[in-house]
DNA sequence: ATCTTTGCTGACCAAATGGTCAAACCACAC
DNA sequence: GTGTGGTTTGACCATTTGGTCAGCAAAGAT
């Protein structure tokens, strides 16, 4: 019975995460997570002790998630571009789903919350890839670091700053989700591009 | 008598930035900007009506400058390679001194908060210069709003997500800081690798 | 010296908020 | 029916928080 979850307690699960994610841990309310869950604020309190509890419990979920998604790597035997392509994707469709904008608000209000992750140093399997794939020469010199730092950038910032970029580019909103679906492509295109030998050499 | 700011009007601005900046709106104590400014909290109501004046002062500001910053653009007479050069690095040192994730938590929290600094559809200038140089064929085809949404990623956000960078690639505090050194200059490399024409064509 | 204006504050207040608890409720075994 | 265990809640509490206000202090103005 350690962590059957009850179905009461998934109720609570998804609406803390809503209100969370929207409002910050220091602006959740504990009767909002409540009536959103339809059920009383004590409720909250009988499955889980205290508000902190609830919070960890949905940032440590998604921390989860997102760690063991940044240390994932598929080790098919496929040409780097495809993997590489593959990862891009995933890993864009995975930001869009999960809230990363409440996960770095939260870990700058409270930097110990990364503590309980470390797990040791885990350095991404991703960059130790391409690492072995410069060292044998297949791409260019670039600085495998620096690559999974793109990577990371690219997919992510114009998720978190979606209303902004729409207004500094003055588009409208049909236009840019148009020029976003298309996104994680372009995105999987750069960084081949960026990777990729000059044939002439 | 309009906007002559006063010594303590000063220092509540810059304790009231602090706070805001590390705690956000919900999270920030008008006991707390009192005493890192060094005066009691009925001060604060009697400079700034309010906790949310005082808040949207703050924001106001940032967001001004910000603003200001993405539709700024040298029209010096050098080589475009130069000036993309400069304007990153300009961009990126306004971003090491001011709190973009303060920006985005709030914006998020509540979007009202950009209506109010749309002024119109602004397009930075940045695109338009861009898309110039494409259409006289200077530089590759390449859309130049990507090329924006990507100098933006690239700058901001190793900045906002420092921490879990540091972590996932195993890094130490003293070589994560070496690497950063470097970073804007790599990304202006980057930047004007995607942009330039290829010498065979 | 006294009045007036301006800056500033301690003491206080009403509302909001996280948390508690005794009692009610409900399914099920006997 | 009666008892028993887990579940749910309305009412309540202590504390925190943004905000107010009467009044003190200092600096001119008269």
């Amino acid at each position: 019975m350690v962590h059957i979850e009850n179905e009461t307690e998934t109720a609570i699960l998804k609406a803390a995460r809503q209100v969370f994610e929207h409002h910050g841990y220091t602006g959740a309310r504990m009767q909002q997570i409540a009536d959103e869950a339809g059920m009383s604020k004590a409720s909250l309190h009988y499955y889980f002790r205290s508000k902190e509890n609830l919070f960890e419990r949905i940032f440590d979920d998604t921390m989860n998630d997102f760690m063991s998604l940044v240390s994932t790597w598929d080790n098919a035997d496929e040409p780097w571009e495809d993997k590489l392509r593959h990862f891009v994707l995933q890993f864009y469709s995975f930001l869009q789903r999960e809230s990363l904008l409440f996960i770095l608000g939260e870990i700058n209000r409270n930097p110990e919350l990364l503590k309980r992750h470390k797990r040791g140093k885990i350095k991404a399997r991703f960059i130790s890839y391409f690492e072995s794939l410069r060292d044998n020469g297949h791409i260019r010199g670039t600085e495998p670091k620096l690559i999974f730092m793109y990577m990371h950038a690219l997919c992510a910032y114009p998720l978190l700053n979606r209303n902004m970029f729409r207004i500094t580019m003055g588009e409208s909103e049909a236009d840019y989700n148009k020029l976003m679906r298309q996104y994680p492509n372009h995105v999987a295109d750069t960084l081949i591009h960026l990777l990729k030998k000059d044939p002439s050499q």
